[in-house]
DNA sequence: AGCAAATTCGTACTTTAGTATGACTCCTGC
DNA sequence: GCAGGAGTCATACTAAAGTACGAATTTGCT
């Protein structure tokens, strides 16, 4: 909200902007109104899909990126966060073991203290906690 | 392509217009150029605003919402697109099948018929096969 | 160097998931 | 009315997932 107001306030100094610099111009006779028009136009067309592009990303930022920082919270290793990004694709214990070149007994340990660690009975439901967490 | 070619052109007309309602104005000296540059940058500035939305909404249309055309398009039934759901929730067969208040056998029928109507061969990938057609 | 955590692998076991097959009911369109 | 799809359930089986140890190696940090 108050960056909201502050968004506002920069778009009527810009304003009060070209309308200062349009005199200017207007009264020295050295350039077309037409000019000064086509100008403002594209400035405000471009402040116009700029403002929304950065609202847009905001609302990418709070639930469609990963957050970093709850895998360490939860005390996720590399490996493990790697076997779970794995498992949201699908794959058998067999296939992650092949992705990551290790063996199956390895991605199974892994996949335990995953599911510990998430609380999780399931994989299936590993992967539903984890979308939710926005770790996936 | 071929819209944004026309928006383009849309957009030159607008500017068009302006300019000639500018010059009227501005001969006949009933309006002050601060206020046609005012009106200009306003108008632009919510012609951006409207593009940018209208490409948003197009975005999230194409991967955000259910597609349930092509539940009918893969034959699932009703009862086969609710197991589906509770797949992705992370419930077991025996969880589900409380859930819908049925026996686990027919569960398991539900979901070996899923997995061949999806091409899948785990419950955890046809979830990710799902998610990827947005029928989840 | 030395400790703690992470990574690796194995075996043995239990549980869950998935397949195959058959059977019964219910409803709908022809 | 009846053929066919959907839904239901069961049994028996195979395959995968998950648990519970133990143990060796590697890695990062003090």
């Amino acid at each position: 909200m108050r960056k909201t107001v502050g968004i506002f306030g920069l778009l009527a100094l810009a304003l009060l902007l070209l309308f200062k610099l349009s005199q200017y111009a207007v009264f020295r006779g050295d350039l077309k109104n037409e000019w000064v028009i086509a100008a403002v136009a594209v400035v405000f067309f471009f402040i116009g899909i700029y403002l929304n592009k950065k609202s847009l990303s905001k609302r990418e930022s709070t639930s469609g990126e990963i957050d970093s920082s709850k895998i360490s919270d939860l005390g996720l290793s590399k490996r493990e966060y790697e076997v779970l990004k794995e498992i949201s694709k699908g794959l058998s214990n067999k296939e992650i073991a092949d992705q990551l070149c290790v063996s199956e007994s390895t991605v199974k340990s892994h996949v335990s203290n995953l599911l510990v660690k998430l609380d999780a009975k399931r994989r299936t439901q590993a992967i539903q906690i984890a979308k939710e967490m926005n770790i996936l």
